[in-house]
This record gives structure tokens, sequence and C-alpha cells, in this order.
DNA sequence: CTGTTAGCGCTTTCAG
DNA sequence: CTGAAAGCGCTAACAG
């Protein structure tokens, strides 16, 4: 004899099941999104009488025999930038439009990231898209659950499935821009070189300037950010160049602020900036920057698409590619 | 007799009490947080064997006793706006330093939110920070397990607990110091109006304006955002003021761009402009925007004061007031 | 197709 | 203080 529910709880598989006068399994069957047998007339009542008492399913103790909970991790340093601003809002709306729900996961500065995720439920997470490069996908992988890791970083060691743009078409084009301009001289402004993505960067760089026959006269060191760009532009390690390609767009715009007279309409330019995101602001007036780009819709059906069907990713350290772009503005 | 545990599996609390040679429930109480009853030696034997074992609970299928996941939901309509970024990297980093993870729901233009919400984790939360002013207090309530929400909307009806910035402090010390420029007339920008917070904004702008003698000539509504402050700023609709007040930076950004001849320095500044959030990017050369902001730390201080002793908010809908400020800088 | 019966891993009565 | 046992709500295995 099953007891009165209370009437303050929530109704369970149970009550529906009792309701529509089956047992249990049967109730989750027909309540199951995957096929599962059941006879329509039954399927039909236990629909029914789930409907009438406003049955939810407890994902918790669902979760714990079918070992999916619905949930990706997004794991980032911080939300600090302007880029990020352009991606992740996007981002989040494409995972909850597939029913998914999202656990952020802010690595920053912290030790025992690994405790943390542990002891919540990060763990249990269906899949984790790592934006953060705070360790190799080998890491990363025993830090969740299961399998599912998608690199977004650029640190796609030991076969783990990774997207990432192809910088080197953007920057090739971006390096051309200025060659055709006569540059003769550049500097490079650029971010954490521990990064593999900011190193990969670099080297594209490099090649593209040794490539058109410019001189590097100087290679900076700023961590992205705006104050870094700034930073570095009013630094004695400053130097004169024809331009300065910098490895955010963050970082351009602390330039661009420091020598803010030097890119006003009514005086010759004194050397033409280059620019990494391609963020939404460099749109406008105030930041008119030339810089590089890809297309975020792009990216982001790629990582739903790992999302849906991972196993198409799964065969073995894929990586896609997502085609960058150069987009000229009036700073070079 | 216990099957042996296979290696590929993560070890349960069983496997610790195993090895420690006492009881699952023994076990259970020496790893909880909580003080249970357990004598010293029993404890340390457990402690000892979960450490060998490399033990981690399993948080869903703690979850569905306790009721409680270690998790908390951030609601927001979405993540786009400039002052979004320097609040919610440092909320995220706050919230996992007491040990809780966060799960990040954007409502957007979503419908059937309520379904969404209730079909996964996020229904389980232990408390729901709410930004987003899709719903009321109430409503929001019951879309989550627990009662734990604190509404950042301004739209504290019914009893629930909400922090919020005291506008109409820094609001005041704006419209002084337009008063104090010998402003006559003035303009008002506007967010989407079907926000309380808003309202009360436009509300304190307005008694402020009157108060100091000074002509409303028009208010435009925008939604906020740096576009529809550029297009207001070139619609038929713009008026010739002495000053505009802008109730978001970013609409301001906007505005300033489109008449950014009349804010050059060789230039008399047509109209003086207000701001509101003090968007970090307002302290640069570019946007440098007269605004009112507020200490974000403080207010994530009160935040975290709920998440971590609810009950002290618990008694009746408090209303935490955080102290707002004005800054004054070129653009006024 | 259907129902019974075990669990998932953990906490918590409830008797000792 | 301790342990056996009963669940949390749901799904899966296994006979019918």
């Amino acid at each position: 004899m099953m007891a009165p529910r209370k009437s303050d709880d929530q109704p369970t598989i149970a009550d529906v099941a009792e309701l529509a006068g089956v047992s249990r399994a049967i109730a989750s069957r027909a309540l199951s999104s995957e096929p599962r047998p059941v006879s329509a007339d039954k399927r039909e009542r236990v629909l029914q009488a789930a409907h009438q008492l406003g049955y939810k399913p407890n994902l918790l103790a669902r979760s714990l025999t079918t070992k999916t909970v619905n949930l990706v991790a997004v794991v980032v340093n911080h939300i600090h930038d302007l880029s990020d601003l352009d991606l992740f809002d996007l981002l989040i709306s494409e995972i909850q439009s597939i029913g998914k729900q999202v656990i952020f996961v802010r690595v920053g500065s912290a030790e025992r990231i690994e405790e943390f995720l542990r002891n919540g439920i990060a763990y249990h997470v269906d899949a984790a898209l790592v934006f953060s490069d705070f360790a190799d996908a080998a890491t990363v992988r025993k830090m969740f659950r299961n399998d599912r890791v998608l690199m977004l970083n650029g640190m796609r060691d030991e076969g783990a499935p990774a997207i990432i743009p192809d910088e080197l078409t953007g920057i090739a084009a971006a390096v051309a821009d200025a060659a055709g301009k006569d540059v003769r001289t550049a500097m490079l402004v650029t971010g954490r070189s521990a990064s593999p993505v900011e190193q990969a960067r670099i080297g594209h760089y490099k090649s593209e300037i040794r490539r058109h026959g410019i001189e590097l006269v100087a290679e900076l060191r700023g961590d992205y950010s705006y104050q870094s760009g700034r930073a570095l532009a009013a630094s004695p390690a400053w130097q004169k160049a024809d331009a300065v390609f910098c490895t955010s767009d963050a970082m351009a715009m602390g330039v661009l602020d420091v020598h803010r007279d030097a890119f006003s309409e009514n005086r010759a330019r004194e050397f033409r900036l280059y620019g990494f995101d391609d963020v939404t602001l460099a749109e406008y007036e105030a930041y008119p920057i030339s810089s590089i780009g890809y297309d975020k819709t792009v990216y982001i059906k790629e990582i739903l698409g790992f999302l849906t069907a991972p196993d198409r990713f799964q065969s073995g350290g894929i990586l896609v590619q997502v085609p960058t772009y150069f987009v000229a503005r009036s700073s070079s």
C-alpha cells in the first residue's frame, strides 16, 4: 500500500504510475525520450497522468542511473575581454536551445581546480568546452567523468577533439595589407607566450613579416589586456616602426589611446596599427582598428555539432578549423 | 561478500568503509562536513582510507538525499553589456571561492523558460541570483526547488530579499553637477521602461531635474545598447539641450560617437553628456563619460552574504542598498 | 509488451 | 558511538 503523497512535494514517477494504473517501469518507459517498448494505450495513459499531475522528472535521480545530466561545462580563465562578450552570450544561448544547461567554471589563477571540480556537479557534466589553457587535454579529461572534452584553447595534444580558428589566413592578409602600404619595419605586441595559441599566432606573424621582407624591430610582451597595451606603448621599450601588430584588439586599443594624437585625422599617421579578435567595439569611431576575426556563428555551430554528435569528433583528435578574415579599418 | 571494485571506477564510500573496516554509515559520518558522532579512531581510519583510495563523494548521489547541490544559478537576460564584463567575472570568482559552482541561465527572449529550468539540474540549485527581470519574485521562486531567490533586478515584490544600488544618490549628484554648470535644458535617454529598475531610475532623474529647475525637453527611449544610443542621437527626435542624461554608459557612448565632433578639444562643447554604470572603458580617452557607478566589490560581498547566510535575509524581503557615486569626466 | 526486482551512491533513521 | 536497513527518484535487467 503506497502512502499518500504529501501535497507539498513534487509528484514522482510512482505517483504517475499509480494514477495511470501501470508499473513504474512502464511509466518510466513511456516518459523516456528514447524509444522504449510500451503499448500505445498505456503510453497515452501515462502521458495523460503525468500531465495531469504536472509531473517533472527529478534530474538528479535520473542522472544517478543514466550518468548523464544535460549539463555542459564552459571552462574559462576568466571573462574579462571584450571578445568574450561577443562569444559567450551566443554560446550559452545556443547550448540552451538544445536543452542543455551551462555550468561556468572559471579557472582563473585558482590552484586546486581539480579538487574544486571533483567536489561539485561540474564533475558529472556531459561535456566540457575548454577555452582556458590551464591544462592539457589529458589532464582536463581526467577532471571530468567522461571523455567529452573539446579543446578550444589550441591545446590539441593526445587526440582530443579541437576547434580552432585558422589564424594564418587572417594574419597573412593583415601583414600583406601592411606590406602593400610600404611598411618596412614592424613591432609585435603579444599576449602570454605560454599559451600554445599565442605561440602559434606569434609564429605566424613572424613568418609572414619575414616573408614580406619587413624588419621586426621589437617584440613586446603584454597579456592581451587594454592595460598591458597601454603600458607597453608608454614604456621605454616602445620603438618607432611603420606598423604595430597586436595579438589582441584590447592591447591595440591601449596602444591607440596612448598614441591617439598620431591617429587624428589632420595629421600624418605615424604608424599603422593592427589588432586581433575583431571586437564589436572596433566597428565604431573611437577604436577603428584593423583586425582579424572569425565568424562566431560558424565557430559555435561546430561546437554544437560536438555537443549533439560527439562521436563524429571522437574518432581521434579531430581538428576543425574555422576560417578567419582580415578587416581593414582606418588604423592601418 | 562484496564484489571487488572495478579498477576503472571511482571508489565509493562502500570501498572506503570496507578498507577502514567500518560500516558505510560510519564512513559517511566521518566524511561529513557537519559534526556527526564518530569515535576519534574510526574517524581517523576512515579519513586515512578515503585519502588512500582517492575517494571523492558523488555529489549527484549525495544530493538525492541532502537536497543540496552546491550550485548557484545566475539568471540573466543576456551577457551583452560592457557593464556585465565588470560584474560577472568577479561574481563567479567569488562564488567559486566558497566552494559553490555556477550555472548560468540566460533567459533572453526565451519562452518556456520555466520548462527549461524544470528539466535540468538548474531546478535543484541551492540559490538563484536573479539579474534578469523576466518575472517577479513569486514566479521565480516557483521555478526553483527552494526559496533562496535573491532579486538583483529591482523587482522586490512579495517579501523576496533584494540587493539594489541606491541610485538616487548618484543621480542627484549627476544632476547637481549639471545644474552647477548652468545647464537649463536636458534630454533623457532611457532603456526599456518595462523594467522597474528603469522606471525608478527615470523617476529619480525627472524629480532631480525638476528640483533644479531644469527643463526636460525630450525623453527618448532606447534599450541600453550602444546601438540604440547611436540611433537616437542620429534620429529626427534628437533635440538641442544643454545636457543629455543616458541611463546606460553604452547608450552614452553611442551618443558620443554620433556627436564626436562636438566633444573634440578645440571646440566649445555643445552639450554635456552623462552616462550610467561607470564602465571601465569610460576611464580611458575614447569615451570620457561622466557616469554613475557603485562599488562592485561591496555589491558582490552582499550577494555572498546571502549565499552563505541566507537566513539573515530570509526574515521578510530584506532590501540591501549599495551606495552609488557620481564621477565627473570631461564629457560633462 | 509488462511487471518485478535490483540497484545508482549516499545519508539517515532507528535500534542497539 | 555504531551498524543494519530503509530510502532519495529513477532506470535497467530480467523473467514472464
